[in-house]
RNA sequence: GGGCGGUUAGCUCAGUGGUUAGAGCGCAUGCUUCACACGCAUGAGGUCGCAGGUUCAAGUCCUGCACCGCCCACCA
């Protein structure tokens, strides 16, 4: 049979592109519902339409890729939902950006001219990420694609949220949240980034009435002054006694205040009194409200200060803030000016600092789902990978508050509420009622606001598949399997998407849910493209020609599960670049010797020679556990394991063995065909292992080596074969490996020249002397020596020889005039000494009655035949040294 | 303030309580050996963060501490 040949050099992005072409051609990708065979789903972390590929992406996307490739050639119909999130605040921000380019700005478009140039860019960039995931390898069903302001995904939304609504788990108030002044909208308090900053606390007297004392605070946002209601103590603060009840006269403004008493307030912090702010701070707004305190309103929501603030009017928060402390000082009311660390709330999007902010918002009542969750979780039902997540999620379920799920932008799911202008009641509908329910008016407008991204992501594990409708893809589908992520958006995304999945669909939307480390720069930091640090996965596989292959392995090769970070560099990819290069030259030399094989003919046992039967048992070793791995997501070991068995085992040995091998057989031999079996066999399994990881690299190799089936990506899954596994054999490769580095160890030290040929004589007992003999030609071929010649253990000695004695094989190599008697006396002692030190220790701990006593049984026998053994080792090397000084000195 | 993770070779990391702790990279030395110099071979390099404890036996289990990183939390 016909083989074709490898070029000399492999070059992925030769190879990648076209292939990837051709397996989507071939429609492998697409997973149809198949009632015949069991489904298993990952839903695609839905990347931004305004993104682009990151190592972020790179890295849980790689995993994803490889759970299902590896459960696809398992047979499973594997079906991973890809799409992209409308985003927005990040796509409008982005819009935004590009029409201040122009001149122009949000209000002088309108809503609806501007939602359709976002639509406009939409259609223009937006297909950018879903290229680069492509030109990943990922394979995704691209059939499936959804984008989550499609319409029929709008709907399902729409859908969520009437249900909701209705439930009453939706609902309006006029509550304080986190408002961004920049992006001009609520957040939800998942989406407040808080940074430790350097700030300043302020020390401000506020002046007594009617006699009463002073009473000095401590605050951070002196501008917040004008907006006081309150100065507060805790009810047992010895200091303030006296005071509560009293007024003080708030500066600037000259307000008079009471002075209350509030548990909230800590005494240890600051003076001990606290200025109330009900507009203007959560804690202050809490405590305004039960003492019925008036909330006063200083700042607009663009962050500037209102006309209530008088003189400061117009001014924004952070100058107003250096103006109301200048004022203050010039009033001589400022005691002291503290630096002072802090956190502040940022925005996660625009990094804009948050304002406490009063505002009517639509809010989810989430703590029912959030319950029903938990308990999901608790018992079981998803299972979070490494286990120390699952304490983190039930930790936010059980501490869960109100989501903030209105947004005032354009750019999203229109809240599906419609406004009665007549009886001023709320109509949740997904078209314009044509009259109001509640009092029959027909002046209905529809809420301004849309809704938080992360509520239309929270259905994305059912809308994907057609919910609300009761669609086959649903009921097939539905739930998934594993949810791969990393673990940023734990609460905002994977939290929801278990709440939604157990409120709609009654089930949870996966069963395992892995966490993924977060991609580092090698010294710890955050990778960012602003800061510079990032990598680009694309740049990796293209600009530097790695190809996508080595960046998939060189991430998923340190995915394990005991760190939360995985620190990278450009040199991991280039190394595993190096393990595709070692992969190519190893089929080149494969197809090189498969001339006249015929793959569908199986060898008869007996043809099989011992280097063959080794690395069938190495393989038959390394299929299952590259399975079990990968069923533990354990993918730093699945990695680790096929790139010791490859490199180290197949290349390094068998392959090197199998060339000794070939020039003994005759071309069309059965010996012969033996061997190129099993070339080709072991190599062809050890793709089909590592494909899910090195898709390109695998396939290319395949498609060249003799297949059956038309795609590596769809051929099956390597079988478990216990019977290929012998131990023995395993054992006496062992010993040949240890015999072979021993003398290639003495030929260096000795520094005998590369290609020369030295003599080696072999002592060993029986059964091992045999079988070493039998291996006797490898020996002479690896490590370069003449013909090997045997003897019993114990036996003489070559005379003007250098000895290594190890467990049960003495290795000799007589160089006669190469040899220094007493450099060899002295290295033989050097040994002598080590072996000692290891026998004392040995001897110590078997002399030691609590070991003896304690120690299980098979421990202390292990110990004392290793230390018979060194005992024996011992005995014969003194016999060497004794027997070189009897060697006349030159 | 609470929680989580990390601390093992110069770097990045493995390491079911049981030999004298391993890998890759880097380093040193040698090698154009008929698949591969993106390679082959050999070698140097470690009081496993610190202090206690448990155990016949601790890198591994427990306690405390230190440093690095992350998450949560309305102390102004």
């Amino acid at each position: 049979m016909a083989t074709k040949t490898l070029p000399p050099t492999y070059d992925p992005r030769a190879v990648e592109m076209p292939r990837y072409a051709w397996w989507l051609q071939r429609g492998y990708f697409h997973a149809p519902v198949d009632p015949a065979r069991e489904p298993y789903v990952i839903m695609l972390p839905l990347p931004n339409v305004t993104g682009e590929l990151h190592m972020g992406h790179a890295s849980t996307f790689s995993l994803q890729d490889v759970l299902i490739r590896w459960r696809r050639m398992q047979g499973r119909n594997a079906l991973w939902q890809p799409g992209t999130d409308h985003a927005g605040i990040a796509t409008q921000n982005v819009v935004e950006r590009e029409l201040a380019r122009e001149g122009l700005t949000l209000e002088a478009l309108g809503r609806e001219r501007f939602v359709q140039r976002v639509w406009e860019w939409k259609e223009r960039y937006g297909h950018i990420i879903v290229e680069q995931l492509k030109r990943m390898g990922f394979s995704c069903d691209w059939d499936r694609y959804v984008f989550t302001l499609d319409p029929p995904y709008y709907d399902a939304v729409m859908e969520a949220f009437i249900r909701l609504f209705n439930q009453g788990l939706i609902y309006r108030g006029k509550r304080m949240v986190n408002w961004c002044p920049r992006d001009q909208s609520a957040i939800s308090d998942l989406e407040v980034e808080y940074v430790e900053t350097d700030a300043q606390l302020w020390y401000v007297r506020y002046r007594g009435v009617d006699g009463g004392p002073d009473v000095t605070i401590a605050t951070q946002r002196p501008e917040t002054i004008l907006a006081d209601v309150a100065v507060a103590v805790h009810p047992d603060d010895p200091r303030y006694a006296g005071l509560v009840g009293r007024e003080v006269l708030v500066p600037i403004v000259n307000r008079r205040v009471p002075v209350i008493a509030d548990r909230r307030v800590d005494p240890a912090f600051g003076t001990g009194a606290l200025k109330i702010t009900p507009g203007h701070d959560p804690t202050d707004h809490e405590i305004g409200a039960d003492h019925g305190l008036p909330t006063l309103v200083i700042l607009d929501p663009r962050g500037r200060l209102t006309p209530e603030a008088g003189r400061y009017a117009g001014l924004d928060r952070f100058e107003a803030r250096r103006a109301v402390g200048a004022d203050l000082q010039a009033m001589g009311l400022v005691e002291r000016v503290e630096p002072y660390r802090t956190n502040i709330g940022t925005c996660d999007r625009c990094h804009a600092v948050i304002e406490p902010y009063i505002s009517d918002q639509w809010f989810c009542d989430v703590a029912p789902m959030a319950a029903r969750a938990a308990e999901a979780i608790r018992a079981g039902r998803v299972r979070f990978h490494h286990e120390r997540w699952t304490r983190i999620v039930l930790h936010f379920l059980d501490h869960i508050r109100p989501w903030t799920i209105s947004r005032q932008l354009w750019w999203g799911h229109r809240i599906p509420i419609w406004w009665c202008e007549r009886c001023g009641q709320p109509a949740a509908a997904t078209t314009r009622p044509a009259r109001c329910p509640a009092c029959g008016g027909d002046g209905l407008t529809q809420d301004p606001d849309v809704l938080d991204t992360w509520f239309s992501s929270a259905i994305w594990p059912f809308a994907t598949l057609g919910w609300p409708r009761e669609t086959p893809d649903l009921r097939y589908f539905y739930p998934g399997h594993v949810l791969v992520t990393a673990n940023e958006i734990l609460f905002l995304w994977v939290a929801r998407m278990i709440m939604m999945g157990l409120h709609f669909l009654d089930d949870v939307p996966f069963a395992d849910v892995y966490v993924a480390p977060t991609v580092m720069t090698i010294d710890g930091r955050r990778m960012s493209k602003s800061l510079g640090t990032g990598i680009d996965p694309l740049e990796m596989a293209d600009g530097r020609g790695y190809g996508a292959d080595a960046v998939r392995f060189a991430l998923v090769s340190r995915c394990s599960q005991a760190q939360q970070d995985l620190r990278f560099s450009e040199k991991m990819i280039a190394d595993t670049r190096n393990f595709s290069t070692k992969i190519w030259n190893a089929a080149r030399f494969v197809l090189l010797n498969l001339e006249g094989f015929d793959h569908r003919r199986p060898p008869a046992a007996a043809d099989l020679g011992l280097a063959d039967r080794w690395i069938r048992s190495r393989y038959a070793h390394l299929t299952p556990a590259v399975t079990a791995h990968l069923e533990a997501f354990e993918f730093d070991k699945a990695c680790r394991a096929l790139y010791d068995f490859i490199w180290g085992e197949y290349c390094d040995w068998y392959l090197e063995m199998a060339k000794v091998d070939l020039a003994a057989a005759p071309p069309g031999s059965p010996r012969r065909a033996a061997i190129q079996h099993t070339l080709w066999s072991v190599l062809s399994g050890a793709m089909a292992l590592l494909h899910p990881v090195m898709p390109f690299l695998t396939e290319e190799v395949w498609q060249h080596l003799p297949h059956e089936g038309e795609s590596l990506m769809v051929a099956p899954w390597p079988a478990a074969d216990p019977a290929a596994i012998d131990p023995a054999l395993d054992a006496q490769m062992a010993v040949l490996m240890t015999v072979v580095r021993t003398i290639r160890s003495l030929r260096a030290e000795l520094a005998v020249p590369p290609a020369r040929r030295i003599p080696v004589h072999i002592r060993a007992a029986a059964p091992l002397a045999g079988q070493l003999e039998a291996l006797g030609e490898y020996i002479a071929v690896l490590a370069r020596t003449e013909a090997v010649t045997f003897g019993p253990l114990g036996g003489p000695a070559p005379a003007r020889s250098v000895t290594a004695v190890l467990s049960g094989v003495e290795i000799a190599i007589p160089l006669g005039g190469l040899v220094d008697p007493a450099k060899e006396r002295q290295r033989l002692a050097r040994t002598l000494r080590q072996l000692e030190d290891e026998l004392k220790g040995l001897q110590r701990r078997l002399e030691d009655a609590d070991f003896l006593q304690r120690a299980p049984a098979e421990v202390v026998e292990r110990e004392r035949s290793r230390a018979s053994d060194l005992l024996t080792r011992r005995q014969r090397l003194e016999a060497i040294v004794a027997a070189l000084g009897d060697d006349p000195p030159r």
